[in-house]
RNA sequence: GCGGGUGUGGUGGAAUUGGUAGACGCGCCGGAUUCAAAAUCCGGUUCCGAGAGGAGUGCGAGUUCGAGUCUCGCCACCCGCACCA
């Protein structure tokens, strides 16, 4: 066998230097070709790309490189995702502007990607921390302003008291903030607001449309935006002429009902409660609790009795109205019913407030609703009127009330929330609004676009920049010219990350955020991306901004598309084991190596190393790899096909030093078999297919076909994995192909050739260096990057016999060969010929017989 | 807590969607080559059993001629939860 002689360093960048003087990855619209828009979620420029970045872009490149072949018109962008936290972070800690380090690292990242080769027409790069991308969206803002799609109203942010800044949810560690260690406050700020609840239903309907999205993600969305029928309906504040008005999706179970729980923000909660003792201690307390969903939900359940009864017409009987920590003021109305025995957390609540549990729906199994609730379905007992009705009955008949007695109505609630954009800070896009006095928050007029962020700012104070910029907030009213000041709140970064599918169409426009004809082109309505692929962990938010803010872009006249992606691909996170020394330090898997015992140690001291669990790659646990590293040592191609195999695409990746070993194995063997080994044996470029071939010769060129037929169904169903095994088995196929006779006939050399070659132009979409590289040593003039993929000759793949085999009672006891189409008389005879099958049926007679052509024979004795 | 997902040899995974479980790779074992080693090549490799044979897809039930695949109930791990991106 040979040596390896492939040098892989200078051969792959001899490639990419050869396709980008061709310029081979640059698209404009072609109305003769049909379109093919590949999109992968563009990175944060952390600085250095990470192997999750090498993972989603070797799985567009693949689909990219695999449809151009197909005769595409592949749009195949990259940009970046530019704003955001950790330009801040970098600022506070070292001193950089956020700017400087961003477009910093936008540089190194680029060429870090660009060493990956992929197929990306770079002249549409974007970064969205430009005010030639960010103008845009300054605009499209207050097209929604126009259109009633934005406004403000207040909310509440976790407020840091001593460093008197608003805290990301991620800054905030078990209640306190990460620089201060302070206890984390709930503040209520103005900010604005986007009515994605106004398009929930359109949203919802989508998701029907989307065919080509993972199920698993359609349902996280419908249930995010969790549409639910129920009651809304006024309860009467005993000793007041106060009213609660109240949601509920179980309006059947208001017999059951033991308490009114308000939210700690709901406007009655201090009228009721203020002032009491131990009120300011309650709020104190439930201020304390962060703000997102998960801290509220997984936080002790507390409640605060008013000393107020409520009542409701239909029930009868008074029950007590408490404050709760666990309502929600955005769901609903801020107020529920809790009915102990039919749901969990409202039992819970009652043990601890001592409150009644009375049971009104029972299936008769005797389940006891005095240990835990029951949420099953059943008949309703103890509710008068309603006994003996199922719940939907006992549901509707209650709205019916209601509404018959004015009380209340039948309404659809959401659980979805209109979506927050303001942030509290400097790196992202300035909202283009300027509050007066006199005239209130006035839009920026369009001619004064773009708000530009100013760039000499210092980050001495904590908090925002921008407050204490000497010039920049202080402006003049665009409508009455008094003095004025802009607001200081940039956009949430998902504002950009919402549209830029949109932008790579037309990326250098200054007028607009596209053109129509490049919408029409690249983005028409139902064929809009292709493909996108990403983290499953976007599941619900970018994702679903991303539809709502192509409607949005819908209503304001920029796009005629409700549905930016049409395939979505969701990839799983790359894994490492992790390591850690004798004290307990953690270790990067590049300080540590194996013995001679094959233990691992560290490499500095030789001393032991724990080895631990294999988990996501963290900063924190130092169990990442350097893609940077990989791809010096092993080359592009070997890091794109190690990341392809094994793993299938969907689930989780472990890297392993040994998986990206045998990839690179893998590359320097079938280069030093096809140029060392059987090349000299290849007849010329272009040599006509001989008149016949040797069934052997054939058998070869089958198996070829075979692979390409089953290579496109694997990419298309992104089944990488398989095509891998797909093309190596094919390759142990070639390496033991051999001459029937001594010598090579013409026939053998020819379907050596044409083999090898289908070889390569099917394994060129994961390794495009090496695949180019063997393509011209080949012989071929030619730029594969230019060539077709290679047509199946389905005739090639019908199968003369096929082996199937013999159960006797559902066990596998033999094995036949039959033609495909044989007849059961056929497989009945050659089933019960087998030795075997005899000696299981053990002299039973046969009492079904059951074949499945091609698949299955089943002898049931007895 | 709520929502979504995953579970198959020593190991990553495959199984034409109900039809011969373990393709392809990693590792390991044996052989060739070598002064030796590395590298490379060839062969073997689910487990128990000498063998006939038996068992086997997280655990427990069920449907079926036939279940990794479908149904129900558990267990374990992972992702998201609206200001990380």
């Amino acid at each position: 066998m040979s040596n390896e002689r492939y040098n892989i360093r200078e051969t792959e960048e001899k490639w990419r230097t050869a396709w980008a003087k061709r310029n081979a990855f640059a698209v404009s619209e072609d109305p003769a070709k049909k379109k093919y828009y590949v999109l992968e979620m563009f990175p944060y420029p952390s600085g250095r790309i990470h192997v999750g970045h090498v993972r989603n872009y070797t799985l567009g490149d693949v689909v990219a490189r695999y449809r151009k072949a197909q005769g595409f018109n592949v749009l195949h962008p990259m940009g970046w995702d530019a704003f955001g936290l950790p330009a801040e972070n970098a600022a506070m800690e070292r001193g950089l502007h956020p700017g400087k380090w961003t477009r910093e690292n936008i540089a190194a990242m680029r060429e870090q990607l660009k060493s990956m080769g992929l197929s990306i027409d770079w002249s549409r790069e974007v970064a969205t921390c430009e005010p030639d991308y960010y103008r845009h969206e300054q605009k499209m803002f207050l097209d929604f302003l126009k259109n009633g799609i934005a406004y403000r109203k207040e909310s509440v942010v976790n407020w840091d008291p001593v460093d008197n800044t608003v805290l990301a949810n991620e800054q905030v560690v078990d209640g306190k903030g990460w620089r201060t260690g302070a206890p984390v406050e709930r503040r209520k700020l103005n900010q604005w607001f986007l009515k994605i609840t106004d398009y929930a239903d359109d949203l919802l309907e989508g998701l029907k449309t989307l065919d080509r999205w993972p199920e698993k993600v359609r349902i996280m969305q419908e249930k995010w935006i969790g549409k639910s029928q129920g009651l809304q309906f006024k309860w009467n504040l005993v000793g007041t002429d106060q009213q609660i008005e109240v949601f509920t999706t179980r309006p059947d179970t208001l017999f059951g009902a033991a308490f009114i729980g308000l939210s700690p923000d709901h406007p009655l909660a201090t009228q009721l409660a203020g002032g009491k003792p131990g009120f300011d201690d309650f709020i104190r307390e439930c201020q304390q609790v962060g703000t997102s969903e998960e801290a509220i939900e997984k936080a002790e359940k507390l409640g605060f009795d008013t000393g107020y009864m409520a009542t409701h017409p239909l029930l009868g009987h008074e029950i007590p109205v408490y404050i709760a920590n666990f309502i929600l003021m955005d769901y609903g109305t801020g107020a529920i019913f809790g009915v102990p025995a039919h749901d969990q957390r409202d039992f819970d609540f009652a043990k601890k407030y001592h409150l009644p549990i009375r049971q009104v729906i029972s299936d008769d199994s005797g389940h006891d609703c005095t240990a835990e609730a029951y949420t099953g379905p059943g008949k309703l007992v103890n509710s008068h009127y309603l006994d003996g009705m199922d719940i939907e009955a006992a549901k509707a008949e209650i709205i019916k009330r209601c509404e018959e007695n004015g009380t209340g109505f039948g309404t659809t609630q959401y659980r979805l929330r209109d979506w927050g954009i303001s942030r509290q800070r400097y790196w992202g896009c300035p909202i283009p609004i300027i509050y007066c006095e006199d005239c209130g928050a006035v839009p920026v007029p369009e001619k004064d676009l773009p708000v530009t962020l100013p760039e000499d700012v210092s980050f001495d104070k904590p908090g925002n920049p921008l407050v204490h910029h000497p010039t920049w907030k202080n402006c003049s009213c665009p409508t009455c010219g008094k003095p004025a000041t802009r607001e200081t709140d940039t956009f949430d970064t998902f504002f950009e990350s919402s549209w830029y599918q949109f932008r790579y169409c037309d990326p250098h426009n200054e007028t607009l955020p596209l053109a129509k004809d490049k919408a029409a082109y690249w983005m028409p309505k139902g064929h809009t991306v292709e493909q996108y692929i990403g983290g499953v962990e976007h599941a619900v938010l970018h994702l679903l901004y991303a539809r709502f803010f192509t409607r949005a872009m819908k209503t304001c006249g920029y796009v005629d598309c409700d549905e930016p992606f049409m395939g979505l691909f969701t990839q799983g996170m790359v894994t490492h084991e992790t390591y850690q020394d004798t004290a307990g330090k953690w270790l990067f898997p590049s300080e540590i190596a194996k013995d001679d015992s094959g233990k691992f140690v560290k490499i500095d001291d030789g001393s032991a190393v724990k080895v631990g669990a294999t988990i996501k790659m963290s900063k924190s646990k130092r169990n990442v790899v350097d893609p940077e590293d990989i791809l010096g040592t092993y080359g592009a191609d070997a890091a794109r096909l190690f990341i392809l195999s094994d793993s299938p695409p969907e689930r989780d990746l472990e890297w392993t030093e040994a998986g990206i070993g045998g990839a690179y194995n893998y590359i320097r063997q079938i280069y030093g078999f096809i140029i060392y080994d059987v090349k000299d044996f290849l007849p010329p470029v272009g040599t006509e297919k001989p008149e016949a071939l040797s069934r052997h010769a054939t058998d070869l060129l089958k198996q070829a076909h075979k692979m390409i037929h089953g290579m496109s169904q694997d990419i298309e169903a992104f089944h990488m994995n398989k095509a891998v095994a797909r093309f190596r088995t094919f390759s142990n196929d070639l390496k033991g192909f051999k001459p029937e006779a001594q010598e090579w006939d013409d026939g053998e050399r020819w379907a050596l050739r044409e083999s090898i070659e289908i070889l390569i132009r099917v394994f060129n979409p994961m390794m495009p260096h090496l695949a180019e590289e063997l393509w011209q040593m080949l012989g071929h003039k030619t730029l594969l990057v230019d060539e077709r993929w290679p047509e199946v000759d389905h005739t090639l793949l019908i199968e003369d016999t096929v082996t199937i085999g013999v159960q006797v009672n559902g066990k596998v006891r033999a094995s036949i060969t039959l033609a495909p189409t044989a007849s059961e008389e056929e497989a009945r005879t050659a089933a019960l010929a087998q030795d075997n099958v005899q000696k299981a049926m053990d002299g039973k007679s046969l009492r079904k017989f059951i074949y499945v052509p091609g698949k299955i024979v089943n002898v049931v004795a007895g």
